[in-house]
DNA sequence: AGATAACAGAACCGTACCGTACGGTACTAG
DNA sequence: CTAGTACCGTACGGTACGGTTCTGTTATCT
């Protein structure tokens, strides 16, 4: 697994968000490396000079991305069953928020378009990073939970995965596939809401 | 909305066929009009005669491909909670089965780019015809599992929902990425089993 | 048998785009 | 002032592919 720790200069970046934002609005058809040149405002030469080619840049754009992922807030060390029904919410309504913006659903298809042509590199790039990440972490608190009486489960990962999908249903599929969510489901807080309820009465300890 | 009813010769269905095939291994990259038309031993004249382009041409590959989907087996008049239990069963599980499935897998990635490239058409043929069929379908088994007194819910499309979250939870979405089932996931009969568990012990009347 | 339509095969055209090369410019160091 | 570095802007080569056109062949109909 190539450890790509590389740090880019300022500029770098900032060549970076500008192809960025040439992707969330246009598609991968916008995104060629005149284009990308020119709403960054250098050149082609430098691009090359800089990312290797075109591959190593879409690259690049996916692990800044993914680099700014922010952890849910740690638990407290002592904290109730309504501190953990509000964190659950907390997480799901973030994650549901973060499914449905342009900038996921434009990585996540330019990941899948790039899977298409035989390179799954960074689709996994983009589970290690992203999902993975933001899992880890919730697997922790689900794991704080259970020690604190307030869940009961077998195994914390399984559980987590029961939790994504009652978030997640199938939303994130239809909006990748260009679909608008149903009036009903525009209440992002008020799914969150209700997949949480489930989760919880799935893993009640009683 | 286009009501495609134009129905093809078997000559044309052939021809999709020999496209979806090379679709399937090979990716998008490789369904190239001259591809197409050497796999299906015939002229590129005629695929454009047939199909008008090659946009008509994915659109006639995806509707043929979605009018193979199997309505889920009526359930019976006069049927047991057991019989419920084995039916979603039978559900989840042809339904992972679909979803993990080479053509599926390729169609979607092929629809999501497409939607990438700003056309959300063949998204919409997908969710219409595959997901949307087979969730009435499910849905309808709902109902009457509700009035046998099975299961207890306000709305069935939002308990379909939750099922399809439970089955799938984020498996679809790591196929299209590129990722492989973990070692423990490959079992699809004891993941659709456990869903289904989650699912009637939500959804239990009393 | 002769006419007509359908089709295969191949050549061709225009376009889009990746990657590279080159000339020109601003800035820094000695 | 000169040399070096980094960069922009542009132009170009090579290639891949969608779509069109032409020619020859096969099949069907009268």
């Amino acid at each position: 697994m190539s450890e790509t720790a590389t740090q880019y200069t300022e500029r770098q970046t900032a060549v970076l968000d500008a192809a960025l934002a040439l992707l969330v609005d246009g598609g991968e058809k916008a995104l060629t490396t005149a284009a990308i040149a020119k709403a960054a405002g250098c050149s082609k030469e430098s691009l090359y000079k800089w990312f290797g080619d075109r591959d190593g840049l879409l690259a690049a754009i996916v692990t800044r991305q993914a680099s700014k992922v922010r952890t849910p807030t740690a638990p407290a060390r002592g904290f109730t069953e309504e501190d953990l029904h509000n964190a659950l919410v907390a997480f799901a309504h973030n994650l549901l928020q973060v499914i449905c913006g342009d900038v996921s659903i434009a990585l996540n298809r330019l990941a899948i378009s790039q899977a298409s042509k035989g390179d799954p590199s960074l689709g996994k790039q983009l589970l290690r990073r992203g999902r993975g990440h933001i899992g880890a972490q919730t697997t922790i608190l689900l794991r704080q939970a259970e020690a604190a009486g307030f869940l009961k489960f077998d195994s914390a990962e399984a559980a987590y995965q029961v939790l994504y999908g009652l978030v997640l249903q199938d939303i994130q599929l239809r909006v990748l596939l260009g679909d608008s969510l149903r009036p009903e489901e525009q209440n992002l807080k008020q799914l969150a809401e209700a997949a949480v309820r489930h989760f919880q009465k799935l893993y009640q300890p009683n």
